[in-house]
DNA sequence: AGTGCGTATAACTATATAGTTATATACAGG
DNA sequence: CCTGTATATAACTATATAGTTATACGCACT
C-alpha cells in the first residue's frame, strides 16, 4: 500500500501530542495516573514537583488529550483519558530493552 | 500488577525517545523513509527542508534509534531501524481520529 | 594534487518552554 | 462575611533547540 501523505498541519498536530510525551515531569505525573485517578495534590505528593509546575503540566496533559478531570468541590480529580498512553509508553520501553539487550550482548561476545 | 517504578533517568530516557519523534520536521523525514531507504540529498528534495537541518535532524532519530545509516561512497543511506516508529505514530494517529470523530459526533447530535 | 559533490559540523539568532514566585480564583467551614 | 485550602494563572528567568549561513570533511574522478 502506497503511503499516506500527511500535511504539514496533520503533522504539526501529531508532533504536538509526542511533544506532551517529551517531559520527564510529564511522564512521572502520567504514571502517577497509572493506577487510579487522583488530585492535584495527590501527584504534587507523588511526584515531589511544585505546584505551579504541575498545573501547567496537566493543562498541556489535558489539551493533548491524555487526561481527563472531574471537579469535585474545591478538588479536581485527574485520570488517564484512555490507556493509549500507557501503550505507547510500553512500545517506547520496550524498543529502548532491544536497544540494551542489544548493547549488553555486544560486550558480552 | 503493581505498577512498575520508574526512575528519573528512565524517565528522561524515554522522554528523549519522545522528543525525537516531537517536530514536524523529523516526522517528515521518517515518512520519506516509510517506503524504502534514501540519501540526504532525497530527503532534502522529499522535504524541501535545508541540507544543514535535515543533517541535524537525522542526527537526532539516529541517536534516539529510530533510524540506520550507512556510507556509500560520498552518500549516506538512511532508513528505518525497524517498525515500531510506524507503531507509535499509527497509534497517535488513531487516538487524533477518535477525538475528531466525537467532535463530530458532539456538533452533529 | 586539484575539483566537485554529498554530508556533517560550527556558530549564530530567534523562539519555545520548564520551573519559580507571586497572585488570582473558587469553594468549604465557622 | 471571613478564613483557609485547592487549583489555576501571570510574569519572569534560564535553558534548549529549530533553522540558517558559512565552513569543514571525505570521497570520487581526472
Amino acid at each position: 500500500m502506497p503511503s499516506k501523505l500527511l500535511s504539514p498541519a496533520q503533522l504539526g498536530l501529531i508532533a504536538e501530542r509526542f511533544k506532551a510525551l517529551a517531559e520527564p515531569s510529564r511522564l512521572e505525573i502520567l504514571h502517577a495516573l497509572k493506577e487510579r485517578e487522583r488530585t492535584v495534590s495527590e501527584i504534587l505528593e507523588a511526584t515531589g514537583l511544585g505546584q505551579a509546575n504541575v498545573s501547567k503540566h496537566l493543562q498541556v496533559l489535558f489539551t493533548a488529550g491524555f487526561v481527563d478531570r472531574r471537579k469535585d468541590g474545591v478538588n479536581t480529580w485527574y485520570r488517564l483519558a484512555d490507556q493509549d498512553v500507557l501503550r505507547l509508553c510500553e512500545l517506547m520501553c520496550g524498543r529502548m530493552e532491544k536497544e540494551a539487550a542489544a548493547r549488553r550482548k555486544l560486550f558480552a561476545g
